[in-house]
RNA sequence: GCGGAUGUAGCUCAGCUGGUAGAGCGCCGGUUUGUGGUACCGGUUGUCGCGGGUUCGAGCCCCGUCAUUCGCCCCA
């Protein structure tokens, strides 16, 4: 085929995908607004420094997973891989540290120079939340309480659990990844390939690991739970506490590192396993250092992010399109009363369309594969005597209802409990 | 970046040991322009992913390439 095909990993959004799509994202900002979150909108693009600066040299996103170009001034851009660094830069060079708390949504396009799988693409969407100038932990028990009711509301909420796990303060972390270092290194020879290069560059990642020798050594290897600082584990608690007082269940899961160098204390996932081997539909965490990473005072935070694509693959139904009145012209009505009453009803909020092409068997078909709620048929001898048909699409019912209570007061006829209505 | 599978009509797929492409669904039209979702009749669709090779002849065999998909890595 000569055809030119989509960029690799890129995909169009339409139809059923769209509408799944959409419904994911209003949700999501619906849900948001109830604890207060405002949107913003960042540029889909960054210096590169934005991203390279916050989520560590060795991390993946950044080392081999960037989409980063010289612009025409030889200045190094990046098409953004997550929205959290980007959201933080926006706080710093807004000056709105000055008025903390600050609560955002965010939703749009991310891109990682990945190899494509089911719920992976180079080009996908990511709806987020972050919390930014709160260091208690009930703002952590807050954003994973949100996260959660955004699954509940998508219907989804059954197929996901909760994981979560503390990476303690820094003081914390530092203490543990060296004690993880001494004993891994010490196993060393019995490590898998990857777990080696693992050692070197995330060490914590091989709690991770789904490599069968790596799973008995991580089995015995340190815990975190022995290097939290007392404030460390005091915050730990509360944050268990307060989950528990919001009725959230969760599983501890020590394992949950999170890949991006940014995060401490908590760090969470909702995973499922309907998607295959992209089983993390929502994840996020604590970054206390990343805002002064960008150039900004200290402003501890917290937030989560979710794959907009993973979820609509999550959904059960598609929600469905919305049903038009059609008009059907029957023989040959005035055509200044067909106009009026068309736009009549549009200018009352009222979905219509109209079919004036083929018989009039043909213009019922149509109107029942746009799955029509209703059909308002405006008959020759119908419009003389100033009245029109009006017939229910699911019952197959019909009556005659003057013309001026339809230009009226559409209402009555079309939006009462009726998915014909906008 | 690594390993496996798969690419035939808009969709789902069939196509024998190589002999110049099929079905169902969909789509369009019709069953006298006053009534759809059922039924019947007719029609439409392809450079068989792309490029090369073997052969008298390739959808089928070989090589390469691109894409999709599953797993690994990593991540949403």
């Amino acid at each position: 085929m000569s055809t030119i095909q989509p960029v690799r990993g890129t995909h169009d959004l339409i139809g059923e995908n769209q509408r799944r799509h959409s419904h994911v994202v209003s949700a999501a900002r619906r849900i948001s607004a109830l604890y207060g979150f405002g949107e913003w909108s960042t540029p889909i693009f960054e210096d590169t420094r934005v991203f390279s600066r916050s989520l560590g040299d060795t991390s993946d996103v950044v080392s081999k997973e960037m989409y980063s170009f010289s612009d025409r001034d030889g200045e190094s851009i990046t098409l953004r891989p997550e929205g959290t660094a980007a959201i933080c830069r926006a706080l710093v060079t807004n000056g709105l540290t000055q008025s903390l708390p600050q609560k955002v949504f965010y939703a749009g396009p991310m891109f990682r120079y990945e190899r494509p799988q089911k719920g992976r693409y180079r080009q996908f969407h990511q709806i987020g939340v972050e919390l930014m100038g709160a260091a208690e932990p009930q703002a952590d028990a807050e954003v994973i309480a949100l996260g959660y009711q955004i699954l509940q509301d998508l219907g989804v909420a059954e197929h996901v659990t909760l994981e979560l796990n503390t990476l303690g303060d820094a003081a914390s972390r530092e203490a543990w990844r060296e004690a993880l270092i001494a004993y891994f290194s010490r196993y060393k020879d019995q490590l898998s390939e990857d777990s080696r290069v693992r050692l070197e560059k995330n060490p914590l990642r091989i709690l991770d690991s789904k490599d069968r020798s790596d799973r008995a050594l991580v089995a015995d290897a340190p815990q975190m739970a022995e290097f939290l600082t007392p404030e460390a584990s005091t915050f730990w608690d509360d944050l268990r506490r307060t989950l528990d007082n919001f009725g959230i269940s969760y599983r501890v899961n020590t394992s949950i590192v999170r890949g991006l160098d940014y995060y401490n204390h908590t760090t969470f996932e909702f995973v499922t396993d309907k998607l295959g081997s992209q089983g993390t539909v929502m994840a996020g965490g604590r970054y206390d250092g990343l805002v002064k990473q960008m150039g900004g005072p200290a402003v501890p935070s917290v937030g989560l992010a979710a794959g907009v694509e993973r979820l609509s693959m999550l959904l059960d139904t598609a929600p469905e399109s919305a049903r038009p009145v059609i008009i059907v012209p029957v023989g040959s009505p005035a055509e200044g009363t067909v106009f009026k009453v068309l736009q009549s009803l549009r200018q009352q909020g009222v979905y219509v369309e109209m079919g004036y092409r083929g018989s009039l068997r043909k213009r019922m078909e149509r109107a029942g594969k746009q799955n029509a709620a209703y059909v308002l048929f405006l008959g020759e001898d119908e419009v003389e005597r100033g009245v029109c048909r009006i017939k229910h699409m699911e019952s197959g019912q019909e009556s005659e209802v003057t013309l001026d209570s339809v230009l009226s007061d559409a209402a009555t006829f079309f939006l009462s409990g009726e998915k014909a209505a906008i």
